[in-house]
DNA sequence: TTGTAGGCGTTATCAC
DNA sequence: GTGATAACGCCTACAA
């Protein structure tokens, strides 16, 4: 009989007007309390927060999204769950939101999922200000694109059609970082450098990292070899530790070569693997090179050579272009951040060579 | 002047009764044909979904979730992003929520936040049936857990406070699961055993593997030595490879060991970094051994030793139990999987042993 | 089979 | 400062 204030109410299912009942004041006071507004007694606000956490009420976010005109917020939709490399760019994304007090909300978006249409529903539901894309290889149609009514980034993705101009985009030029880790094999000696690289219908960062490799091997007039190719299966996991592994152990049972540029460096790791497992050093027999800069190749054994992209660079930019653009004091512009070469234990000079002398 | 149907709608903002008027017919008929309710004319439907798709309509969520009395929906919030360990269990959860027709809504958790205050929210905003936590050391009290009305389940989670059997929870015995690893090193030799674990406050997993080393060493009337111990900093990022590393740096320099087992592959990885700079060699002068199974551990060179925790069948389980609960056939519960001890390459007998011969 | 009207829980716009 | 009250966009009786 005792216990509960009044008789045994459904806590979970109070409303304002409940809270409004109990303090004796109006629904309007009640959410003016929860919305800091200017005008309102203070002493009425105090006793109104605390009613509401002595009843542990919380307000009803469909219905305040369904009548406020705008949130202060935005959304960052992640294709590619597990990928450590975008941990640090939402990281940093997070906290540049914060500091200008938006609210930012992290979205999934499974490989087979349509991006677009995810963004579609909840820049309707949550009334966003602004999107940013992280992943996928975004090739969408220009009228499906022109439905998003919001300012949107795309972040270290970057399409390889033609149309790509519009886009807004900030990320590395994978094309020629892609290059610059070719040619270091090269001067290293390296004739027959191997490739991991996206499925042959990608039409992204894959393909312009590809299409890097390809150009520096042209500069040296080295033909670009078929067989020294691993592309991805489509459909499974794209840039794992596991496809590294398989597509090398593909690549071992048809050809050879003295280097291999993983396009990752979740696969350069999966590489490595494959090669300890055919008695292949790294880096004295094969030179294992990646991509990214994530953390994992940093800790791994032999360390990565990899392209770091200055993730911290690139989440500050994107926010600030984003913020920008909802502000209207910019434009769609695509921004290119340099990528640092690391060289560390996984590359050395070609075997070929050394057994010359 | 041409190109756009009637004048220039703002696609964006139209709602159910533009469809409608559109089509000539009332805003329930729309609604029906949304929601594919049967008492409708298959051939005014099929004129609506037209409409529908030639405008870009996108229902608007916060509306639906206000008006409906609940959603066929869990909500899975995951504490620590970037942590690849749960993006199995996630996988794992959402297809077993697809096999029900259920839609599983990931949520991530800041490491400060609180996922129970998150939890309550989102659970009034989308109507949630259920909920799985994943991570998060998850002490709260009792009276807070009880404002969640809905049934929930922790997964790999278990709190080591008292009242933990009111609690539904998937998960290894930590305990048991640590015992086993200490166990399994002591019968190679070691003796010196340094350790890697949680924050000395933690009173969840962490703690609950610190104790089946600790019990471990006494039944082997080896004492626990508080030198050996790495507690990691609750501030900072906690079971990351960096934080490995660290710790095992600050405990070579303070004492020696011939074995080292981490609570967690990532801890492990980022040890094995920390002894090959200082120039000990993984597992022949110190064994190093991981907790949790993950695929960087397996693709790491030296593969990790490993507590397997069976990803797949928590996962199935879970969701088993969650469902069974909505629907009023269980009572909460704690499910205990057994781990497996994955013996790979980092871990050997102790060289002490060998140095006897 | 279809349309009308009321209400879901808020916030915003008024008067007071 | 405060309290009614009208939206917000949708779903769902109920009536036709």
């Amino acid at each position: 009989m005792e216990g509960f204030p009044e008789k045994g109410i459904k806590m979970g299912n109070m409303t304002i007007k409940d809270i409004a009942k109990k303090c004796g004041v109006g629904v309007s006071t009640v959410s003016r309390a929860m919305n800091n507004h200017p005008d309102i007694n203070p002493k009425t606000k105090e006793l109104i927060m605390k009613t509401i956490e002595e009843f542990n009420y919380v307000p009803n976010n469909s219905a305040r999204n369904l009548k406020r005109i705008q949130s202060k917020a935005i959304a960052v939709l992640v294709k590619g769950i597990g990928n450590t490399f975008f941990s640090d760019i939402v990281s940093g994304l997070e906290r540049e939101c914060q500091k200008k007090n938006y609210s930012c909300i992290l979205q999934h978006v499974e490989e087979q999922e349509d991006e677009l249409d995810i963004a579609l529903h909840i820049i309707k539901e949550k009334k966003l200000q602004g999107l940013i894309f992280l992943g996928g290889s975004f090739s969408h149609p220009k009228e499906k694109m022109e439905q998003l009514e919001v300012p949107y980034v795309l972040s270290t993705i970057r399409t390889a059609g033609e149309n790509c101009e519009q886009y807004a985009a900030v990320s590395v030029d994978d094309f020629k970082e892609s290059y610059k880790m070719t040619e270091y094999l090269l001067q290293l000696g390296h004739e027959r450098i191997a490739i991991l690289t996206a499925p042959k219908e990608d039409e992204s960062i894959g393909k312009l990292r590809l299409m890097g490799y390809a150009q520096a091997l042209k500069d040296k007039k080295i033909p670009v070899q078929e067989e020294l190719i691993g592309y991805m299966d489509a459909k499974k996991d794209r840039y794992s530790f596991q496809t590294g592994y398989k597509l090398t152990k593909e690549l071992l049972k048809k050809t050879d070569f003295t280097a291999l540029y993983a396009t990752s460096d979740t696969l350069a790791i999966g590489a490595c693997r494959a090669l300890k497992e055919a008695g292949i050093s790294v880096p004295d027999e094969c030179s294992v090179a990646g991509f990214d800069g994530m953390e994992a190749g940093e800790f791994y054994i032999p360390s990565i050579t990899t392209i770091r992209q200055p993730v911290e660079k690139i989440a500050k930019a994107t926010a600030e272009l984003l913020f920008d653009m909802i502000k209207g004091k910019e434009v769609p512009r695509q921004l290119v951040f340099e990528g640092e070469l690391l060289e560390r234990e996984s590359t050395a000079f070609s075997s070929c060579h050394e057994s010359v002398k």
